[in-house]
DNA sequence: ACTATGAAGATAACGGTGTTATCTTGTCAA
DNA sequence: TTGACAAGATAACACCGTTATCTTCATAGT
């Protein structure tokens, strides 16, 4: 009976771990909550309500425990580290960032986000503008980003897809295009979170420019 | 008998207008080539084969004419102009962003696209770093800004779903979160262009930012 | 010129999908 | 005690991706 969108969502996002994005199936989902398929329908409009609910869900976790910068942080360190909270949340599910990237999440959690971000940005000096488009700037980077990391890690492991790692080099001239060779060996040696921070610290270089502006 | 899978991607490229990736079907995709479903199989191994194949054409549309730049362009606006073509692209299929985060293409555009913009950008002085976080920042942010975007075109005319153009306003408590609200009204009168605009110059200014320390 | 071969497509099927209509149950309010 | 109502079960509908099997037919080899 402990039946609501609450519970249902929670056990979408844990079938992700097993079947990924597209093998999340309601008939499955109903399976794991010990209920018939159309038992779902009666909490949840429809599959795409359950995956904003799932989304919703993942947003929240990632936010929860935002709280304003204490006095000696800067806003560029607090920035980073609710992004990287945010980039950890989106990577804890498989198919995470595609789930939340189809999404529109609607829940006060939302707002409250956004004030406290925008308030601490108009706190270190940057007005309204620059602070949201920084932020928004901020925040596609994140997503896209997951998206692709997970996108790789997912292929990896089932049926070794397009592209398992390595195997991307050698599909490539590398007297034609020695650079994009050249990186790739490089990243290849890298980890996913080096790729991500000097991805982001380019975007806070950015913000950081329009403080002056301001 | 012309069935290959170049006329197959296009026909699904331009069948995404009618019924959007959702509805994106390949049964449709074989009566819109008058063919029976399964002979569109002899050609493409499977339903992420052609999304693949989607997104390269998409792609190559949106680099074809990419060219190093003359002598007085600079790499900002070059590398800018480059960002606004792939939106356009994106732009211009329904649901393109959403086809093209999903997939990976390998294609010789790739590695030409990738080799001129570290050319371009290691001639102006980077570092083959700094480029590649720079521009790596820059697509993703392109990616995602696209992917909200045609989520939002979508919902708007499929059903007015969660958020209709300016009913978003409503949801949020303009007492509690006066900053979010008035960021909401000034970019309800702003075009998705500006917005895509602020967010670019960001990310652009953080890749200049990075010149001085390479 | 005739036949064998192979590609290309048609037909029909399999096991699944999201979703809905209909029926059953059990729990409270009157 | 009865009635109403919420929650779930069962079964069905229309459709999906994909594959096995069969036909057609142009062409290459003799």
């Amino acid at each position: 009976m402990g039946l609501n969108p609450d519970v249902i969502a929670k056990a979408g996002l844990s079938m992700l771990a097993d079947v990924g994005l597209n093998g999340l199936t309601m008939r499955m989902l109903a399976r794991e909550l010990s209920v018939g398929a159309s038992a779902i329908y009666g909490h949840v409009r429809d599959k795409q309500e359950l995956l904003d609910a799932m989304a919703t869900l993942m947003f929240v976790e990632a936010t929860q425990d935002l709280e304003a910068p204490r006095r000696e942080t800067t806003w560029e360190v607090w920035l980073a580290d609710y992004m990287r909270s945010l980039r950890q949340t989106l990577l804890r599910y498989r198919d995470g960032a595609r789930v939340f990237a189809g999404t529109y999440v609607n829940h006060p959690a939302m707002a409250r986000t956004s004030e406290l971000i925008l308030r601490t940005m108009q706190d270190s000096g940057f007005g309204l503008r620059d602070a949201a488009g920084g932020v928004s700037a901020l925040t596609h980077y994140v997503l896209s980003f997951c998206i692709e990391e997970q996108a790789r890690a997912g292929a990896d492991y089932s049926g070794g897809g397009p592209y398992q790692s390595g195997r991307i080099v050698e599909g490539i001239d590398m007297q034609r295009y020695p650079l994009t060779a050249q990186l790739m060996t490089e990243s290849a040696s890298s980890t996913p979170d080096n790729e991500f921070e000097s991805g982001m610290q380019v975007i806070l270089n950015g913000i950081r420019a329009s403080h002056r502006t301001s």
